[in-house]
DNA sequence: TAGGCCATCTGGTCCT
DNA sequence: AGGACCAGATGGCCTA
């Protein structure tokens, strides 16, 4: 275990009350799961979690949900690799927003919230920009204005269909050629 | 070595 | 019912 105040936090409750009904027929990471990648990931947490323990009742509501221990077991392998995927997509959406986001270039690349709230400032301040650019062209109707803002959303949704690798000089493009047009 | 960041597992809840 | 989403827990890696 790790030496900081992190590691000290103890298991979820559901680990902490064991049931005293439950057996534990197989466990992840037996026999039968031996071998697969998620089985050693969850064979190694279970292996993890009982050294914790002492190898005491560790396993909580298996029983009640109504299927087998090995039914459980594989949709909770199949769930984990779900989670997995989604958490790679999440992550790639991350890698996309950063490629989007101009800073300064370092070796060590943005965190997630560094991703996040470098991005929410560059939006604020692309919108400050065309917000600028707009009230310039079109100061006095207000269905002009109307119109104005209309255009610049379909040009967003556009530049979202496109989606392509220079999307974000694409979108920079319709803008500028919006305010020159307006 | 403490703290930041991350990946993964997990159970609960929401949604289709 | 099953998958998606979410948040908590935990351990690993890296850096100051």
């Amino acid at each position: 275990m790790k030496s900081k105040g992190k590691g000290a936090k103890r298991s979820r409750q559901a680990w902490a009350e064991p049931d005293p009904d439950f057996q534990l027929e197989t466990e992840p990471g037996s026999s039968e799961h031996e071998g697969s990648e998620a089985s050693v990931r969850l064979g190694r947490t279970w292996r993890t979690i009982r050294a914790e323990r002492g190898d005491t009742g560790m396993a909580t509501r298996r029983r009640r949900q109504g299927n087998s221990v090995k039914e459980r077991n594989v949709r909770r392998l199949e769930s984990n690799e779900r989670e997995r995927q989604r958490m790679h997509k999440l992550n790639n959406a991350f890698q996309a927003l950063r490629e989007a986001i101009p800073h300064v270039k370092t070796d060590k690349k943005l965190s997630k919230i560094e991703t996040l709230t470098l991005a929410k400032n560059y939006i604020k301040s692309l919108t400050t920009i065309i917000l600028g650019m707009s009230s310039a062209c079109l100061p006095h109707e207000e269905s002009q204005a109307e119109a104005n803002a209309a255009r610049l959303l379909q040009c967003y949704q556009q530049h979202l269909d496109e989606e392509g690798e220079e999307s974000l000089s694409k979108y920079l493009q319709h803008i500028r050629s919006f305010s020159q047009g307006s």
